[in-house]
DNA sequence: CGACATTTTGACGCTGGTCAATATTGGTGG
DNA sequence: CCACCAATATTGACCAGCGTCAAAATGTCG
């Protein structure tokens, strides 16, 4: 992987403000680029934790480069892949309530970090007061991140999580609205089919599948992104006999456009019944 | 349903900042209920929206009294319910990033929240600096609930899902340590399900096998819990994909010093470990 | 009382979990 | 340098949990 082959230490060992502000997706709320405070940044090494579920928080981080999986592990050692945080994504939310990490953070390739000291927070530093509300759109986005990985999991079938998963992902590895047309997986299968609520068998074969349906093009580790489009939009591959019914189209199929005239008395149930 | 029936508008129509605090769960932290600003309530009536999805922000709720439920909404009309706030939670936190509501949140009963302005936020009101952890503690118990549910959706099977879901509903109606042994479903099978990730028939399905077993007595809408134990135990295990089969070592103590060589991709395997 | 929403129960079948065997990668030791 | 081994990935066969379809019972509201 030639990635960060080329600078990695010239990159940065502290940021400004305003830069962990664009780091985080929010270009607009540099408000006060002066003399503001600088934040330190850590490296960690693959495999090594970030944070540990139940150590007391010392700081939050955001990401700056490389990839980490937070999961949570049970009493009898099963863990849950909650994300895989990379390049602009918060670590350590969790731990604001309770003041320990409910989660733990490892870094599963080379890694750097913007370390945002628990003290600026709990301090109540009022000089920092600039990035509040920037933090709480950080946390704010991971919730509705969460959400939204509810919906994926709980609407779509196999295929189609996993199909969302490796366009999501490409994205976000994609710096600048760069979808990204090859990356190299840096979690296994287990990993991912627990991030999405699947065996490593299925994930397995899902991979198999889109490959075999020309979206994406994978060995092993390596994937390549041959129909961003259709991996966002795909319900359904489906194919186990029929699948080469019509080589090079592939669009979605028509959706149910159910929208029954439901009347009830009250206002909230226009969109209550629509269920099914 | 008798509950609220007795003095309604006696109970409140504004709090303090430490009430707040404490309706939150954080008894501790009400530090200056001096000439602190006092919060006013709303009355929501049932089925009808506190907040609108892609509503902007106008303020956060804190739940006083009665059940709602949060969902979201795809462009098909298909729900997806993703919480059923009741007193002491939060309402809100997901329209903190950008400023736009991203769920709905509607009131299955006759309900009362606090009103916190966005204002007291945005504004950065240092006046009112005492409540900021206090929200920052609010919001990201949120999310750790949302990991917890997710935990639960993905490693139990349906009728230990819904058993432990109504254990834990229990046990929030119960106000204080009060397990609560008779409760009124607030939701229908429907929401139930759509939360927990399964068929309305499958909660229902799943409410006849509990009853069967003698775990609960349950009619329509009205619930009596007859082995609270039982249900939060109860596991069906049928999901994960781990088994744990190396005996020896659990405990990864390693510090997050180097442990050994990392080669390519392993050494936090220890935890990983015995996963497959 | 009649229409509709919600719930219950049953039968059937598909998706995806489980078990199992093999292939491939990459690191280690002789 | 090559054989060996562990971890990961792939693929197949089997089957069961739960979604789907369907119908009937019960409750609720106008």
């Amino acid at each position: 992987m030639p990635s960060a082959a080329k600078a990695p230490t010239a990159e940065s060992n502290r940021s400004s403000l305003s830069q962990v502000c664009r780091l985080l997706g929010f270009p607009g709320d540099t408000a006060a680029p002066r003399g503001e405070p600088h934040f330190l940044h850590r490296r960690v090494k693959p495999g090594h934790r970030l944070v540990s579920q139940g150590e007391p928080v010392e700081a939050l981080y955001v990401v700056s480069e490389g990839h980490f999986k937070t999961f949570v592990a049970d009493e009898t050692g099963h863990q849950l892949v909650l994300g895989f945080p990379t390049r602009g994504d918060l670590v350590g939310a969790d731990a604001l309530f309770e003041q320990r990490h409910a989660s733990y953070s490892v870094a599963l390739t080379e890694a750097d970090v913007v370390v945002i000291p628990f003290k600026a927070l709990a301090g109540l530093g009022h000089g920092t007061g600039e990035f509040e509300p920037l933090l709480y759109r950080a946390i704010s986005r991971e919730i509705v991140a969460d959400h939204s990985l509810r919906s994926l999991t709980s609407t779509l079938g196999a295929e189609a999580r996993v199909a969302r998963f490796l366009a999501n992902f490409a994205e976000r590895c994609g710096s600048r609205d760069a979808p990204a047309t090859h990356v190299t997986l840096p979690m296994t299968r287990q990993e991912i089919g627990s991030y999405l609520g699947l065996t490593l068998e299925t994930v397995s074969r899902a991979f198999s599948a889109l490959a075999e349906a020309g979206l994406v093009d994978v060995a092993q580790r390596e994937l390549d992104i041959l129909d961003p489009e259709a991996l966002r939009v795909l319900q359904k591959v489906h194919g186990s006999a029929d699948t080469n019914r019509a080589p090079g189209r592939r669009t979605a199929p028509a959706p149910v456009a159910a929208t029954r005239p439901i009347r009830r008395n009250v206002t909230w149930v226009d969109m209550l019944g629509a269920a099914a």
